[in-house]
DNA sequence: CATGAATGAGTCTTCATTCAT
DNA sequence: CATGAATGAAGACTCATTCAT
């Protein structure tokens, strides 16, 4: 397994921080290794070329992304509950990280298609953790009947997307978290729910 | 004044075709030129540099787009009725240039930092329309007197965004102007609007 | 046509002298374009790729090479005499450019095997004159009747390119052109010839 | 005596099967170790560097060549029947093993000039077999006595490799021992021989 | 003796931009 | 105004060799 040898997470940990700090175009292989203290070469052990650094950094950090957002709304009696604590968790595990919320937000949308495309795969996982809620939400009577997941789903996303592209575009100069109940009263009233 | 002169329009069509048929990164100053049928210093005749292009590109495409909302929503009486028309304009004028589109949504946004900066000024002309929507309708009592105008139009570009941009990815495969009114009921309910 | 314009053959030239006096492994194409006094770009220009100078290089030499010697022999009466011009001119040629001599006979042999199939593929047209030469041999009667075609083009190749190696080899110190009357004399007495 | 490590020649022949099967450029010692099975840094162990894996390799297969060739033909009486049992050995040895054939004909030739220089030095030994050949051909008045030794022996060198190339070169499709009595008689007609 | 993880030097190619005509 | 030939900087990746265990 990659994630137990020590060199796979420190390369990973060092093109988050390369890539923040200097950009996507900017970000040598050479930058990284040397952020994380190994030889160009080295980098080559544990990655197949460039793009697999970057597909396994946004595997890797997303990964956990969601591992904790499904732990923490299992508890939760309610889709506007569970999607409360969703939206709180993603503004907040953000917020704590502000090289990784650069990189995702807006440096690896540079990458190209095929980068993104594989970056989508990633990101169905966390698709179906809001599918589910909205499901939840249906069959409990929380959210309008006529409600269409898809479309939901995208205004989800996109809202939260485009939330936490402002502020990190404004250079995270104000606190995100202390947005998400805001932010989660929007999406509960567009998915019908009655306050 | 730059757009009387037939070349200057004739480079920015050229690049809008490239882009979509060949990606971002595969759209080079001499296949533009050579689509627009002109030699390749003639570029530099009418655009400063390559990233001047597409500013201008942006600015074109994007004028005419702000142009033609503002037109069409001026008649309209309620904000409700003014989103609506706004959501239903904006993706018929995107389905109706699909190259167009994909440019927009897919391509331009692999441009680095700087040039989404630029492009994002271009876009504070559409950001003030749909503020003086959100306002209009607090004041008329259509939307929540709670409403946060900076979160409800993020919600709103964000949303139309992701259903674009997903449109866009699944290949254009089925018709987006048809769900302009689902979009919109999910926004004006998310304002606070009850229906 | 690619001949006429003057840098195709500037560069083709300017890689002869490179690789003579750096060697196949040593002659990047940034030296080759300092020889020849063009920037690195340019060379892109004329070539599509490193393997495509080589190639030209074979083609331009060897093509010239093999029209100068069908040239020559056209007025031979016998077999014997237009191998004997054929042996003259070929030893000669390389003796005239020592560059070329070292860049054929040593150097481009350490290409890969796609390189060299291509470079085969020019050879066939020498190849083809040999062996016209061979059957009009055997067809007046000046070579044996026996004589296996194929094996027999095979010996004169052989020995011919055996011989000027050696003397590549040897650093060119003795004199090539006159050692072709010995080579002759032995590839014809081989063939059958009764002198 | 490197010889009596077992992994010495273990090595050795893991080089020639490597080698032959993904070419000179494609042989890296890593492929050679694990072909071998020994560890990378084992080589070293038993190799100078890899130049050394290659001279060894060279120096082992045609030490025996050479010492096969010469038990053989101390039995024959005449040079002429000499040089048949030669030719005849030469072409059954590497007909016999196909790997070897494609790593001395082909890959071996797209060493370094460096590297082509020792293992001239290795056919030194063979190539003094056929001046003795020649000499004893000669006396014997077998040959012409106006026969030029080096030129003799660069065509017989030359007429064998050029054979044995073009048979690997079309993938060993035919049978090369039964060609050896007629290439034999190319070699002796060219050097005098009165059948 | 044997291992194998780590090292780091070296090069072809693209393409935005210029400027002499 | 228009041309298009020429420029030249910049970076991912391989693999022979070492050395701590």
């Amino acid at each position: 397994m990659k994630k137990n040898k020590p060199k796979y997470m420190q390369i990973i940990d060092a093109a988050v921080v390369v890539i923040a700090e200097n950009g996507y175009h900017q970000a040598q292989v050479s930058k990284i290794a040397k952020q994380a203290g190994v030889a160009d070469g080295t980098i080559y052990l544990y990655f197949k070329n460039k793009e697999d650094i970057l597909i396994s950094l946004f595997q890797e950090k997303m990964g956990t992304f969601v591992e904790k957002i499904q732990q923490k709304i299992a508890g939760k009696e309610s889709a506007v509950e569970k999607l409360l604590m969703m939206v709180k968790l993603h503004f907040q595990l953000l917020s704590e990280d502000h090289h990784l919320a650069i990189v995702t937000q807006l440096e690896l949308r540079q990458s190209n298609k095929d980068l993104r495309l594989k970056i989508n795969d990633v990101l169905k996982n966390y698709l179906q953790v809001v599918d589910q809620i909205l499901l939840e939400g249906k069959e409990k009577g929380e959210f309008s009947p006529e409600l269409d997941i898809r479309l939901a789903r995208q205004m989800i996303f996109g809202t939260m997307d485009e939330t936490i592209t402002s502020w990190v575009m404004n250079e995270q100069r104000y606190d995100l978290p202390s947005l998400a109940p805001s932010v989660h009263q929007l999406l509960i009233s567009g998915c019908g729910y009655k306050s």
